[in-house]
DNA sequence: ATCAAAAATTTAATCGTTTAACTTAAAATT
DNA sequence: AATTTTAAGTTAAACGATTAAATTTTTGAT
């Protein structure tokens, strides 16, 4: 019991050799110039004794930890959560771990956070960075620091490695969509953030209902903090004032406090109006009529983050991502814009 | 550009004065030993050339990484990535960081997990331990790590420190709260599995079914990989065979499945069936009718496992959790089970 | 037996900190 | 002026691994 940790040191002494020997067996380096037995003895030895590496010296002679830093915005968020297992499945498949943390959009906790991961040496960096962070991107930068921006986008650095969704194109598809099945006045549900996601999103979304069905949409922003208590008036003005007969929520947040003000309501979907939301959610088959959504390909995405930083760390200098990668997801039609 | 990461030996070096000085004066120590006016110089420069500590080499020495390993069953499920959500907030009250991964219920992925957890150096592990896998908890303890289980019991180790909800207790509030409302024939959703927590919400239901109503309540056991293709004929069943007026989802995913399913049936929601699930989610408002659910206290027994977790790495030896600590949690009751 | 070559193992420096123990210089005491 | 005290700082070992270079041991050829 309380047997402290064993290190390389204990079995070293134990069997009479130097712990460079054990270092070497157990790393499998330079086994050609090791005698069979003796390193049959180590690793013998190593398992009896339950031993295993201290990461912490390890990393710090190797200048690697083997592990990847992840900031979202909230991982109690379904699409971020879902990001955050996508990603530690892939970084697991090449031995990586991820530590996370929560920026809640605010710039002061991001850079806070990503001062703890820096001290803690992770290898790279996967970030949904916040209004008034970019700075992080210049700074990383300087550091050679492997990292890369994900869901977000700044103009201001065209160059960042950037994975994202194709915004304006699936606000498209999403237009396309509605008026494809007869719906004509749309509305689109956001928040008033400066996001050039959501801004994007928007813009798509305008975009589109112009050039297909010759009108310009809705636009309703809610504030982050007071969703609540601000969606019984927006939904009301929409489908009451505003007539809209097709509606889209930007986020899924938004989305699950809209819904929610919806199903208190005497409406019938998808007749008298229309619904798709953004990202994937099982909750969207409990409303009344399963919604629609447009689902991001996270897998797919996350796979392209880890590679990526992957092969920044190992120095295999691909340069892809030398610009923004757009993704392309797909729409999930269901019952609520299908008439 | 490309600047490596400054050290102390830098900050001693440009000054002319020793490491150890460097560090004294950055960790605040010696203070009263130290010249205001070198103090202030050294930590001037380290401001200046943005010096930020090598938490892995301060790792190594002081045995300490102030980093938390938490291994949940899946990150992307509402209920661990509120619990993770809480435990990220508490640990970072305390200078603490989290660690974490999904072990899924399997008893390997979560050795693996919890070993490279331990090559980590972690000081101390919240773990959501899966069936078969409870082998860990004597090893832990003669590591002497500080260790605390969340959300599992293991009647096998008694005296091991856990924390979850009072799952009878919640049981048997769910079905008071039925009889209550004139809900006669109750039924649960639940899986088949062995663990405590479900095993023990199934022994509460039952024992107060019959001690309130005097009759068995129906129980229908999910396989957790045939969820969606079970689910319809179980809700099947449920309504109009066993003419069931009053189901318990016991799990937030059971919910989400059952609920999409009742959606699509023309059953009115609580005339002819009550429902009430188990954990809080936001989707729960977005059902045709808004549905009652017993929430667990999160924020509370997150905040013990982190107090108790920091007691024990401080060795201050408080002997709190000698037994499983059950919180009680409470039942928010909304229109799908009144009347 | 001798010696070079090959095989097996060890030595020692290093990564960036921490910290107990020691040294030096200046100030205070006698 | 000699001695003690205090203040300010330095030295050096350690944490647990890695790895290039050096050393010792064994083997084989003559």
């Amino acid at each position: 019991m309380g047997s402290k940790k064993v290190s390389m040191k204990d079995i070293a002494n134990e069997l009479g050799v130097s712990v460079a020997l054990v270092s070497y067996v157990l790393n499998g380096k330079k086994t050609d110039k090791i005698n069979e037995n003796t390193a049959a003895r180590i690793k013998e030895l190593a398992a009896k004794m339950n031993y295993s590496p201290n990461q912490i010296a390890k990393s710090l002679k190797t200048n690697r930890t083997h592990t990847l830093g992840l900031i979202v915005a909230d991982i109690s968020n379904l699409f971020y959560s879902s990001i955050a297992k996508y990603i530690e499945e892939e970084a697991n498949k090449h031995g990586y771990h991820v530590i996370y943390g929560s920026a809640h959009e605010d710039p002061e906790r991001f850079n806070s956070i990503l001062q703890l991961l820096l001290s803690r040496q992770v290898d790279g960096l996967i970030l949904a960075v916040p209004e008034k962070a970019e700075g992080c991107i210049q700074m990383l930068g300087d550091l050679s620091k492997p990292f890369v921006v994900i869901d977000r986008k700044f103009n201001e650095y065209p160059k960042a490695p950037t994975i994202l969704l194709d915004n304006r194109h699936a606000s498209a598809t999403i237009v396309e969509h509605f008026a494809e099945n007869g719906f004509k006045r749309l509305g689109v549900v956001t928040l008033n953030r400066k996001l050039v996601s959501l801004q994007d999103r928007k813009e798509g979304f305008v975009e589109a209902a112009m050039r297909l069905l010759g009108t310009k949409p809705f636009i309703y922003a809610l504030e982050e903090e007071q969703m609540d208590a601000q969606i019984e008036a927006v939904i009301h003005k929409a489908i009451y004032k505003d007539k809209v007969d097709g509606l889209c929520f930007f986020t899924n947040k938004i989305a699950m406090t809209g819904l929610a003000r919806i199903s208190a309501i005497d409406i019938a979907v998808p007749e008298q109006l229309g619904i798709v939301c953004f990202d994937e959610a099982k909750a969207y088959n409990i409303f009344r009529t399963p919604v629609s959504y447009y689902m991001q390909p996270l897998p797919e995405m996350s796979k392209m983050a880890i590679d990526y930083l992957l092969g920044q760390i190992d120095k295999k200098e691909n340069k892809i991502l030398a610009n923004p990668k757009e993704f392309i997801g797909n729409l999930v039609v269901q019952k609520s814009s299908r008439r």
